[in-house]
RNA sequence: GGCGGUGUAGCUCAGAUGGUUAGAGCACACGGUUCAUACCCGUGGCGUCGGAGGUUCAAAUCCUCCCACCGCUACCA
């Protein structure tokens, strides 16, 4: 019996690149994603990784006096330190330079001209001798190489070529057949009209640096960046390495990206797989970009916000939160303090933080700390019960879309209810009047709300869920499931709930 | 240029198939409460629904034109 199965990735990062906000913004989203199949019983594999060959990082590499092998061993420190500091649960780091992915590009590569679908040819256009790379028009300046300036010359470089022209038929059906295929949907409306504008045969090889995956039965050349990148998602299943495990992961459930890389995601990669007759993935995500004062975070204009100082001074689950619930998957955001803050004060010290610490503190001073037994329920609490053993499905709806927005969304509704029911129910009037049968329901029913919003919170915030089911006296959170989240009474009773410091000090604006 | 999209309260945005006084959150003001991280709860103001025409008993919602902004329009990761 072997469970279902989920296959999520990142994209691989350029290792020529530090981590920015982008980065971490795309391995969170799939990292959440992840998390949520977990806890959902399936068994998933989370792959992310680093893209490590490239002109570039030839050039870099030379800079530093470094071999490119030792500069990207270099490289790589920053991106898993960063996911560490996340806690991002990938189940598999690749870098494509590492034996099993060179095989795998070098066998597919074979395969593919062996049948016909790599052919070489001549790769023409504008090159600058001086930066050793080929520019498209639009990218020159006045005529001229835009790194260096100098004039460019036309020059036709051998390269070989796959046919990509020869899919777009079927690309093309099966994105008409699979609406999901390409999300958000005004993306695919852009891929499908760009397919349909005539898709021309890609090249998949270089000649002019050396820094690559040799082409196996052409030592000239290497296997272009791309085509070696795309392949990870493949490499990464065991795909022939691990008959099994290809079969139980391939293809992946969900390829998260960022909206400057689709392309190749929706037309160059599927193209690959349908050439090897592979099935293609079920979804490619593009996410939006974090802007910065209206501008595009890049290295090169040097507008960059450095995830590990934000982590710092506000808290690994904080940025998480934020980023997954300030905007909707696939828009652009714009990165600001202040949005950060009003987050960080108002949805997570103000609503749920302030929820978990009053609630506790009432435990502590009414029953000693002691998770009390309800009695009967009535009408507010079958309300606030109902709502609450209700979220879990409406929670899953959604984050099958990959509406992590829209799940927190819901989440802080039931917070906001469960305030209110504080208000509305006002314990502390029970304590003044003896009550204790009516004042245990009530605080049993608060406890029960906070453990299943803990529970679904999980995906988003796994660091201030733990430290909640800490806090309500309950062990084993590794163990718990979705399933948890929709059954009522399943707190250990007599257990002690434990006082703790506020899960988010509010953050003063200066 | 071509194709597509957006323009609704100070801010970020919801508003199928046209139909009672256009909504939410944040921010702001006032009131309540005291368990709590001066928090939570309640109340309130504010909008020529980009502009102009049109269709209709009725339009933010349909049509036409205009204005502004954005995305895509092939090889840089």
């Amino acid at each position: 019996m072997s469970k279902e199965s989920f296959y999520v990735t990142t994209p691989i990062y350029y290792v020529n690149d530090v981590p920015h906000i982008g980065h971490a913004y795309s391995t969170i989203i799939a990292d959440a994603l992840a998390r949520y199949k977990r806890l959902s019983g399936y068994d998933v594999l989370f792959l992310t990784g680093t893209d490590e060959h490239g002109q570039k990082v030839e050039k870099a590499a030379r800079e530093w006096g470094r071999t490119p092998q030792e500069h990207c061993d270099l490289m790589v420190g920053p991106f898993k330190e960063l996911w560490r500091k996340l806690n991002i649960s990938y189940d598999d780091f690749i870098r494509t330079t590492q034996e099993r992915h060179i095989m795998v590009v070098q066998a597919i590569f074979q395969n593919l001209f062996s049948q016909g679908d790599i052919y070489k040819g001549f790769y023409e256009g504008w090159y600058c001798i001086h930066e050793e790379t080929f520019y498209p028009e639009s990218q020159l300046v006045e005529g001229c190489c835009p790194e260096c300036g100098r004039p460019v010359e036309w020059l036709k470089e051998e390269s070989y070529y796959f046919r990509s022209s020869k899919y777009q038929d079927q690309l093309l059906q099966y994105i008409k057949d699979n609406p999901d295929f390409i999300r958000p949907d005004f993306r695919r409306n852009e891929v499908v009209s760009f397919i349909k504008s005539g898709v021309q045969d890609t090249s998949v090889s270089r000649t002019t640096f050396k820094w690559g995956i040799p082409v196996p039965f052409d030592p000239d050349h290497v296997v272009y960046v791309w085509f070696d990148a795309l392949i990870n998602y493949l490499t990464g299943v065991g795909y022939l390495q691990d008959e099994e495990k290809t079969a139980k992961f391939w293809p992946a459930d969900i390829h998260v990206i960022g909206k400057d890389i689709i392309r190749f995601h929706c037309v160059i990669w599927p193209m690959m797989l349908l050439s090897l007759g592979l099935p293609l993935p079920k979804q490619v995500l593009a996410h939006g970009f974090w802007m910065l004062g209206g501008a595009k975070m890049s290295k090169s204009t040097g507008v960059v916000v450095d995830p590990n100082r934000l982590i710092e001074e506000f808290g690994t689950d904080s940025i998480r939160y934020f980023l997954l619930r300030e905007i909707a998957v696939g828009l652009d955001g714009e990165f600001t303090q202040d949005a950060l803050i009003r987050r960080l004060n108002g949805d997570l010290a103000n609503d749920l933080g302030n929820l978990v610490h009053r609630t506790v503190a009432m435990v502590m001073k009414y029953f000693d700390g002691e998770v009390p037994e309800a009695g009967e329920l009535g009408a507010l609490e079958t309300v606030l019960r109902d709502e609450t053993i209700g979220l879990a499905l409406v929670v899953d709806e959604l984050m099958n879309k990959t509406d992590i927005r829209g799940a927190l969304m819901q989440i802080w509704g039931v917070i906001a209810r469960a305030n209110k029911y504080v208000d509305e129910a006002a314990p502390w009037a029970l304590a003044r009047e003896g009550q204790t049968e009516q004042l245990r329901t009530v605080m049993h029913t608060l406890l029960e709300t906070i453990r299943v919003i803990a529970i679904l919170i999980s995906p988003v915030m796994p660091e201030t869920a733990e430290k909640i089911w800490d806090q309500l006296g309950q062990s084993n959170f590794t163990s718990v499931t979705i399933e948890d989240a929709r059954k009522w009474d399943m707190l250990a009773l007599g257990t002690a709930v434990k006082k703790a410091a506020p899960l988010f000090p509010r953050v003063e604006i200066k």
